[in-house]
DNA sequence: ACGGGACTACTACAAGTGTATTTAATAGCG
DNA sequence: CGCTATTAAATACACTTGTAGTAGTCCCGT
């Protein structure tokens, strides 16, 4: 099931800490960032659970929310899509759009090339 | 405004040719690799229009459309979005999780040394 | 000049999203 | 033991998206 964009950020907060986590913590924890009200929240906490991305277990009269789906493979799959989408399934294009347009930083092309190096070495 | 998922399929046909297309030549270059209706198409067409990502001019009794944002501007706004998102808008990380995935060929690594190689001459 | 086909514009509609409010249950306090 | 505060469940509602169908208009051929 696709999830939308808002209800990542709630994955986000409740992947950043590692226990279990009741609706008013995850509420809690988003007030910094984001301007939604509690019922708000609580909306993409059931639509979450609904979609089995998320565990609600019950804990007294209330619930403890965990991740069913690892950030990683999220993250994998949000990437591979892009690659595949935009870029015909190749890394490299995606690169050397970032710097076509001037948007990486030396730090960056420098962490790179530490990247790439070492990559060739582990195989 | 937002471009939808369909709406890109739709947009990257037009991409895909050098001149302004009708709607039934948009319609008969998605036949291949689509099963959307001509309608449905078409309501893409105007929604795109609506939303400023393609131009409609008149043409005869009908309408030609070419694009108002170019592929690169939509696929870095994309790819940034990601990176920003998911990597906190760093690049190498980006990368790391392919290989960490073994999700990067041979010929892939390949072409990424040469390309950072290349990269770092450039500057 | 009229009918038929082509092309657009309008309308439809259910599911998903963003953003909440209202209601019902319940558990702890007094 | 009943009231209030907490929490979850249900409901609301407008906008977007995916997926079309219908109606209206205009040009071409006869």
């Amino acid at each position: 099931m696709k999830i939308s964009d808002a209800e990542s950020k709630v994955l986000e907060v409740i992947w950043s800490v590692q226990g279990p986590l009741s609706a008013d913590e995850v509420v809690a924890a988003m007030n910094n960032d984001c301007d939604w009200s509690a019922g708000t929240i609580r909306t993409f906490l059931t639509r979450l659970v609904k979609k089995k991305a998320l565990a609600a277990t019950p804990d007294g009269r209330r619930y403890l929310y965990r991740p069913l789906i690892r950030r990683e493979d999220y993250v994998h799959e949000q990437s591979r899509n892009l690659i595949d989408r935009l870029f015909g399934g190749r890394i490299a294009p995606f690169i050397t759009q970032f710097s076509e347009r001037q948007d990486l930083s030396g730090d960056e092309i420098e962490e790179l090339k530490r990247l790439i190096g070492r990559l060739h070495h582990d195989r």
